[in-house]
DNA sequence: ACTGGCTCCTGAGGGC
DNA sequence: TGCCCTCAGGAGCCAG
């Protein structure tokens, strides 16, 4: 399922092979994703030529000379660019052909993903405009997170987990990073001490640039711009383990439910 | 201002 | 072997 690092390393490979290019045409298959496409939306896209391709949270921001492709993976989504050649499969919802002979296909089961066009600066859509800092970036320290925080009763999981204090921490590498952390998942946001969230900190950092350098996890659905998976499934410690040995101490690592998502910790290495 | 619950959807996996 | 049921999950949205 697409995290921050997956939609990273999907924008990665994605610029090389957009940037420069003209949109030749635009066939949508299905119009029902995560919002419905409107009619247009092809007309909006047809004859552009692409000048950027970036990322915010997990939105990729594809620019053009008229307007801003906003594509969100949802859980199920990919990006790929394809030879035409190759037969569409089931779910390319939708493909943009380009004036170099290749073809960039929406991939979506779940069609929990999304597609927008923008006008203006994208940072000022409804979707964008309220989201907080950029995990990776100098303005998410442990001095923001604990200023944050601070009176909130909410667990400290479901905080880091919601966009609007930090971006792009999904539920794979919010249960990795308080386990690094060693902060126990449960634990009310607003108890943290500074040190604590220093340390909540430095591992979300530390977690998503290391999943960013092997390519992103793939446990399901997951491939990046070239079709091929990621690597970072080997070096979870908690996800998806519950019962196993923890890597570090050996306890049964335990699961829970946490605002209706699974949640993996180490009871004895987090406290 | 917060918090928790619901919702969209399909494939995987378990049980029988 | 095959069918049916349950569950997972990003994140916007709404109600309390």
């Amino acid at each position: 399922m697409p995290e921050l690092p997956e939609v990273e390393t999907t924008c990665r490979g994605l610029a090389p092979l957009l940037e420069g290019r003209r949109i030749v045409a635009v066939r949508v298959h299905e119009r029902r994703l995560r919002w419905m496409l409107p009619r247009g939306f092809e007309a909006a896209l047809a004859g552009r030529e692409v000048r950027s391709v970036k990322r915010r949270a997990k939105y990729l921001l594809i620019g053009t000379d008229g307007g801003t492709l906003m594509v969100h993976l949802g859980m199920s989504g990919s990006l790929r660019a394809a030879d035409p050649s190759i037969p569409r499969r089931p779910h390319d919802h939708v493909e943009i052909d380009l004036d170099s002979g290749r073809c960039l296909r929406f991939n979506d089961p779940r069609r929990f993903g999304s597609m927008h066009v923008l006008d203006g600066d994208p940072e000022q859509h409804a979707l964008l405009r309220a989201l907080g800092p950029e995990p990776l970036s100098s303005a998410f320290d442990a001095k923001y997170l604990h200023a944050r925080s601070r009176g909130r009763r909410v667990a400290i999981k479901q905080f880091i987990m919601n966009a609007g204090i930090v971006v792009g921490v999904g539920n794979i590498y919010a249960s990795e990073a308080l386990f690094h952390a060693g902060v126990a998942p449960g634990r009310a946001a607003g108890r943290l001490t500074r040190a604590d969230t220093a340390r909540v900190v430095a591992a979300i950092r530390r977690v998503l640039a290391a999943a960013i350098k092997v390519g992103g996890t793939t446990l399901r659905d997951y491939v990046n711009a070239d079709g091929n998976p990621g690597y970072f499934q080997q070096k979870l410690y908690v996800y998806e383990r519950a019962g196993e040995p923890c890597r570090k101490c050996t306890t049964p690592i335990r699961q829970r439910v946490q605002g209706q998502r699974s949640t993996y910790w180490c009871p004895g290495c987090q406290r």
